[in-house]
DNA sequence: GTGAAAGCGCTAACAA
DNA sequence: TTGTTAGCGCTTTCAC
């Protein structure tokens, strides 16, 4: 069980030095190709293989991306890993992947244990009870890129940072204009709570749709509820029960786990879907496919996020031949999924 | 923006020398407890990080575990990782998680790579084009510890070797007796190829259950489909057309996702779910919370699944005050979980 | 209980 | 085009 061979050992066995051998090994041009072939060449039958620690250690950086999630869980972040590490891996980066479990501190932790491993930079989206930004202050200073992606924060600068979102407000808006040319004139809102982001874009979208199209927003039809199964069917109870006319002809869930829950109370009270009242969601999570009848959703293009984040990364890393920029924020278009809860 | 402190720095700051220094911060029996308070008093003062690239070069061993799965998409790979990322977290391990896509020839690459990147040990789970096992040669014969889950090398033996697994055919009896208790007696299975260990394994349990309550098992009743909403569909389609008295009365579907597909073709068909056909599936996947009636399943443990496979691995890592042991390989117990869709 | 010395494998500035 | 030199930060004998 003999040693893996180092490159020391090819500049001996080659009576070069190890510079050189380096240097042919990163291809680099102020080396005879006669050169480069015998190490190449060698460097093969030993089966020789870098040593990263060694490399990062010399470097002060390796030539690993750091992730950041609040979770692995559900849908949404699991997606966005998959673009993530499938990118990372073809622009041959490692991907170190942590939880931060919706918690500022453990996030905090992660940073710090990130910067301590030199990673070539992070990708973050932000744990929901982070409220102070102090901890990506050494991230900025040590010029490590940062990518925000999903969970952002707003007006945190600076020549390495950056990030990637989605436009909420432009799906939400598709969705709304599609009902209303599905003929639906009162078309309800399931929302969050309106100083989450995501929430209060969407809702805007809704309303900027209506008012587009000629139709005044009803507060009453906007519920403010949880987004879970339970909170979509309350909702949908109180909603359904109303008087004729006032009882909406469509609904805009924030999220598609309260529609499912909307819509299975809908059935239960009689109303047909999509005739009676349509309904839409928001996250193309696998379950809408699944539903009866199927749902009409928002893709969020979650893995062209992931991919997006590590580009935008990339950018902002110097190498050779490319001087790093500071990207702008890019904002994804957003995919209206039409199934048949809506089309009528 | 001045250099982080190093070990160097300490020792100069306390005029003492880096491997004291070194071995305070490792709590080493020999130093003086005086000495190690006020090693660590300035270490947190200068805000010391260790330099992991440099410890990992020096021990010729990282303390990142690395992870290879089929895939980061989906619900079980996901949430196994969840349970991977959490338990190595607090064991002090970094976690590298790569995708194989289902592709031997990548799962060879990435073993190169993490053997390369000398980590402390491998999390796999098997690509499902995987023939041949030359590339865990390697890592055998290194002495990294690997443990393989869910998807193993069956007959692949080694000290620094073991295996986490479901126990599919326990999941599989449970459900089956489960649906001869709520009053079934024709009891269809819906499985994939039977040369895929899983679908194997819930085959037995399937008909050593029906056997074990004094039940024929009819050949007819075994439904070999694509485990998709379309393979289950058709599957059950098949089923329903039967006349009275040969169709079933109960399925147990290997997959949810085809126990769903059939399910939507019963009540199509104008049966009732449970009470004119009882439906099981296998995984607790998300939606199976979600359907109308939700769906009775075998929840797989993955979170479980995944810590215990960093405990295992732990367990064949030399440490301080404990030698490195081959643990037996782990099967996890499968938990029943019924819902309305089986219960009369 | 502490220190001195050596070296893990690599790279980059400088020299030739 | 290639070599020399030095050192990244840490750990681990071995010596005192």
């Amino acid at each position: 069980m003999n040693r893996r061979a180092s490159i020391t050992d090819l500049a001996k066995a080659l009576g070069l030095s190890a510079s050189t051998i380096s240097r042919a090994l990163a291809d680099h041009h102020d080396v005879s190709e006669a050169t480069k072939a015998r190490v190449r060449q060698l460097a093969k039958e030993l089966h020789y293989q870098p040593n990263p620690l060694a490399a990062g250690l010399r470097r002060g950086r390796s030539n690993t991306l750091g992730v950041i999630v609040p979770h692995i869980t559900g849908y949404f972040f699991p997606e966005v890993i998959h673009g993530i590490a499938s990118e990372a891996s073809e622009a041959g980066f490692n991907v170190m992947i942590c939880q931060s479990n919706e918690d500022a501190q453990q996030e905090r932790q992660i940073i710090e244990l990130l910067m301590g491993a030199q990673v070539a930079g992070i990708l973050l989206s932000l744990s929901d009870t982070t409220t102070d930004f102090e901890h990506f202050e050494a991230v900025r200073q040590q010029g490590v890129p940062l990518v925000f992606f999903d969970r952002v924060v707003q007006g945190f600068k600076g020549t390495n940072v950056t990030s990637v979102t989605l436009n909420d407000y432009l799906g939400a808006y598709q969705v709304v204009e599609h009902l209303i040319a599905q003929g639906c004139r009162r078309i309800a809102h399931f929302t969050g709570p309106l100083h989450v982001n995501i929430h209060k874009n969407r809702h805007q979208g809704y309303l900027d749709a209506l008012a587009a199209h000629g139709l005044t927003p009803d507060p009453r039809l906007t519920a403010f509820c949880e987004l879970s199964q339970q909170g979509g069917a309350a909702a949908m109870r109180g909603l359904m029960r109303l008087s004729a006319t006032r009882r909406p002809d469509g609904v805009f869930s924030s999220n598609d786990l309260a529609a499912v829950g909307g819509m299975q109370v809908a059935k239960k009270l009689g109303f047909r879907v999509p005739e009676d009242v349509a309904i839409a969601g928001f996250s193309n999570e696998v379950f809408t496919q699944l539903t009866e009848p199927a749902l009409t959703t928002v893709d969020q293009r979650c893995e062209q996020m992931g991919r997006t984040a590590v580009q935008q990364l990339q950018k902002m890393l110097p190498s050779p031949g490319h001087t790093p920029a500071t990207p702008r924020g890019i904002v994804l278009k957003p995919k209206l999924v039409v199934r048949d809860s809506s089309q009528r």
